[in-house]
This record gives C-alpha cells, sequence and structure tokens, in this order.
DNA sequence: CTCATAAGTCAACAGGGGTTTACATGGAGG
DNA sequence: CCTCCATGTAAACCCCTGTTGACTTATGAG
C-alpha cells in the first residue's frame, strides 16, 4: 500500500497531464497532488518543490527512430509519421505537448527544448545530410514540426482533422525538401 | 498633463511587451502600470480588470497585403517576407509575438488565433487558391508560419540567424507548395 | 508483540497577486 | 477666485499558492 516509488511516479503523471493541459503557472500543486490522490506536501518531500517536479516532468527523450535501414526519398513522409505517432499514440503521451506547451512561458522548459534540438534532431540531420548545413537544415525541420504540433496540440486548430492522410504527405514533402534540397542562398 | 486616453494607450502598450514577454499568467498588473508610469489601480478603472486589459491588447489585424498584383509564382516569397516585416519591424512590433506566446497558455488568446484564422488567413487562401480546398491550406500555411514564428520569436532558437536570406527561400517555397500543389491524398 | 522508521497527513505561515475603497489633486467653467 | 468633476494616488483587503514543521499511521525487522 504504502510505496513511495508508486507515489512519485503517480505524481510525474498527473503533473505531466496538467502541465500539458495548463501550462506551468496556471497548474498547482494541489492539483497535481488530488490527482494522483496523495497529499500535497509529498511533492516539497519528494520533488523539492514544483519546480523540480516539473523539471523532472520535461526530462524527455525525443525517442528518434532509426532510419539508416530507410531509403533516402522515404525519410520525411517516414519522420512525420513517428511524430504523429508519438502525438497521437495510446495512452495519450503528454511528453511532447507539456514541453511545446510551456517552452511559451517556462525557460527551463525552452532551455529544454533547445537542448533536445541540439543533442538529438541536430545529430540526426547531421547524419542524414552531412555535417555542413545541418543547423540550419535542422532549425527549418523544427519549424515545421514544431509548427503543427503547435497548432493541432497546443491551439487545437481542428480544421484540417478530416484530411489527414494529405496533411501527411505534404509535411512529409517539406521535411524532405528541408533535408536534401539544395539550401542555395 | 491629465489624459486619460494617452495614459490608457500608454498602459495598453506596456500591457503588449510585458504580455510578448512573459505571456499572460508571469505578467503583473503592478509591472504594467510601473512601465507606464501610471497607477495600478488605474487599469482596473480604465479597463475593468487584467483580464479585460489584456483582450484589449490581443485584439489585432494582421494587416495582411494585398496580393491581387502579385505573380502567382511570387507570392509565397512576397507573405514570407511581410511576415518577416511583420516581427522584425522598427519599432518592435510586439502584435504578433504577444499572440503566438499567449495562446499557448490563455483561452482568449487562443481563440483569437483562431478567430483570426478564420477572418483573415482562410479568406486569403480562398481567393488565392480556391474555396474548395481552402481550409485544409490554410492550416498548412499556419503551421509552417507559426511554427516559424515560435522558434524564432517565442523560443528564440537563433540557430539560423546567419542565414536568413534561405531561410526565406526555403520558407517560401513550402508555402508557394500549400498554396498551390496538388493535395492529392 | 514491539517499536523504529519510512510514508503520509494536517494545519499554519508567508508572500504575492488582483481588486476595491476612500482620499488627494489638477484644470476648466462659472 | 472658487467649485466641481475627471484624473490620479495610496493603502488596505482578500484570496490563492507554494512551502514547512509537527504530528500520525502503517509496515517490517527483531
Amino acid at each position: 500500500m504504502r510505496d513511495a516509488i508508486a507515489t512519485q511516479e503517480r505524481l510525474l503523471l498527473a503533473a505531466r497531464r496538467r502541465f500539458a493541459d495548463q501550462g506551468f503557472e496556471l497548474t498547482t500543486v494541489r492539483e497535481i497532488a488530488d490527482d494522483a490522490g496523495v497529499n500535497v506536501a509529498l511533492i516539497s518531500r519528494y520533488f523539492g518543490g514544483k519546480e523540480d517536479l516539473f523539471a523532472r516532468a520535461v526530462a524527455i527523450d525525443l525517442q528518434l527512430p532509426d532510419l539508416s535501414a530507410v531509403p533516402q526519398e522515404q525519410i520525411g513522409a517516414r519522420l512525420v509519421e513517428h511524430f504523429f505517432r508519438r502525438w497521437e499514440g495510446e495512452p495519450a503521451d503528454d511528453l511532447l505537448r507539456v514541453l511545446v506547451r510551456t517552452a511559451a512561458t517556462h525557460p527551463a522548459a525552452a532551455a529544454r527544448v533547445a537542448d533536445i534540438f541540439d543533442s538529438q534532431v541536430r545529430p540526426l540531420v547531421a547524419m542524414l545530410a552531412g555535417d555542413g548545413e545541418a543547423a540550419q537544415r535542422a532549425s527549418l525541420v523544427a519549424t515545421q514540426v514544431l509548427g503543427l504540433a503547435y497548432c493541432r496540440y497546443v491551439l487545437s486548430l481542428k480544421s484540417n482533422e478530416l484530411t489527414r492522410a494529405s496533411t501527411h504527405r505534404m509535411i512529409g514533402e517539406t521535411i524532405q525538401r528541408y533535408l536534401f534540397a539544395p539550401l542555395a542562398a
């Protein structure tokens, strides 16, 4: 019954959900504790405080797929597919939504996004498209992928719900261009 | 010296700056009042409260350019150019930044973005590309433009600062595709 | 069974936030 | 010059939030 580790995990889960839905500032530690079914004071006890709980909640790995066996001309489509699965997977995965939403106002989350970009996205792009232009190509990819996430999962602009297949295709082609098309000034 | 209208405008200006930099929740009415050089109580007196001041601060017009005389093949580039000017204009125009940042957590701002999308972006796209697929094409454009804004002006990911010319070009081509390329499922 | 300790609870505190109320002040019309 | 009202000020109010410290309860080892 009394399991400290399980309690911490319930708190982390509830925290991610709340932060993903409401952002950092609007979420109160009492809400999180109630969702988790535990006492508020345990947040301070186990994590140090709200900030520390948040830091733990956004320590996220993109889990980028292995693309070594994918033909080059399919990579864009494959990446988009991967992200849609990540965003809409069952059970609903708040891991990325919490980042995109909170990064808008919380410096730690913004720093985490920049960090993920540097340590996960850019190396992958460098491997795919060569070192020289990797940073810029990765930036372009980031604008499109984060923009998609922002519109769909933060703002909930549902205007294109019906035609996800062609959204897939159009955005996959964009990623493909950002990765491999010439960048001529 | 005592000019109620001028005071309200100073408050609105200060509010937009603060909201654009910090978002809604982290901004205090005392900060805004101090920036404007007026007393805090005047915010409640003139606007009703912080929420109402915010609503006034985000009542924004995109001022989309007239594209009737622009050759079709240049429209994407022209739109990107327009947005860069809007974002980086002198004096710094917080009008759009405040929306993209605050929409992440504040329902009123998110609603305003959706409203701008419906009343300004979609009609323009419909005019350019025909009514049938306007909604979906406009959504695609929104993901790319908002993503660019989010990365550059909210997160301040500066990785591509050096090569703005080709960023312009690459993203312009994307917009062009989203507007005119076939959407085949 | 006992009891030491980890796990969890409770209530209070301190700070900051938006808002309101009562008061002061300046400037135009009589 | 005086008066009245819009403009601006100062201080208090009240609620909410994160945090803390003292207290209680369960659990497992001896």
